[in-house]
DNA sequence: CTAGCTGCAAAGCGTTTGCACGATG
DNA sequence: CATCGTGCAAACGCTTTGCAGCTAG
């Protein structure tokens, strides 16, 4: 919660009004572990907010990047991907079998980006990194 | 065109008909210096052959992923990118600012996924990777 | 000949936009 | 009370699908 006045403040002092739509968005996107589509934040605003439109999730995602309070990623599917920008970046590993969904630390990404710096000259932003393969338990159940 | 005559074999040998349109969208995406769009290659075949169908080009694309021939990845637009599966795997690195692309070996990749494996016992499988960043032109004219 | 491929047309999906009403500060 | 945000509806771009006719093997 004093997480949630700290985002409330933030908007105000950018002169973005505080509408119940945008709080229950905010809401949505802070409470999904991980990543939330367009359309799961919308399943979950109407459950509380049933008149809620997806063109006013979609202007508010805008916003909300705008303000890089919120990051947008694509992880494979059709749909984009919405995720609370915190202090711990971190990225997903996904396995293409069981479809489970695994956190990686940044530092590998992070040691990545030096390596293409230094070899390139091209300074990597890698915000947020999906990776596709196949988790261990799968592994071991294929034999 | 001998590994043009290798394709056609693959495909034939697969039980897939050799059609002028297919030969069409095999040649496209075979010139297109690393990737290419579905709507690039239906302009593209267009220029031979105008009665072409979008749907025949997905229909393709589909057909040829399957096979394994093909790859398709995100680079960040609305488009997916179609890219010619060679011996070669290679990356890419997207500046932000003047949109050009460049090339990144895959040993960085290679490394990283061991380095994955090691620490979550997960084996990725980083068919194409994108990453975004500012090319080192585009840094020193920002000074 | 006959399975498989094509073009056409229409639908699907996620996303964006124009507009008049309504709410916020 | 002025402005900004909303819901609605319609449009958008890319991709997919159903179908009848055509064609490669």
């Amino acid at each position: 919660m004093s997480c949630q006045t700290h985002t409330v403040q933030t908007l105000k002092d950018a002169g973005h009004r505080l509408t119940p739509q945008r709080l229950l968005i905010l809401s949505a996107v802070r409470h999904s572990e991980g990543h939330i589509t367009a359309g799961e934040i919308l399943d979950a605003v109407k459950e509380s907010y049933p008149y809620i439109d997806t063109s006013t999730v979609y202007r508010t995602l805008d916003m909300l990047k705008q303000m890089r309070l919120v990051s947008e990623t694509h992880m494979g599917g059709d749909q984009h991907h919405y995720e609370w920008v915190d202090a711990e970046r971190h990225h997903h590993m996904i396995c293409h079998d069981c479809d489970r969904v695994a956190s990686m630390d940044d530092s590998f990404i992070e040691a990545l980006g030096k390596q293409i710096m230094n070899a390139y000259d091209f300074e990597a932003d890698i915000e947020h990194l999906a990776v596709f393969g196949i988790c261990g338990d799968c592994r071991n159940e294929r034999g």
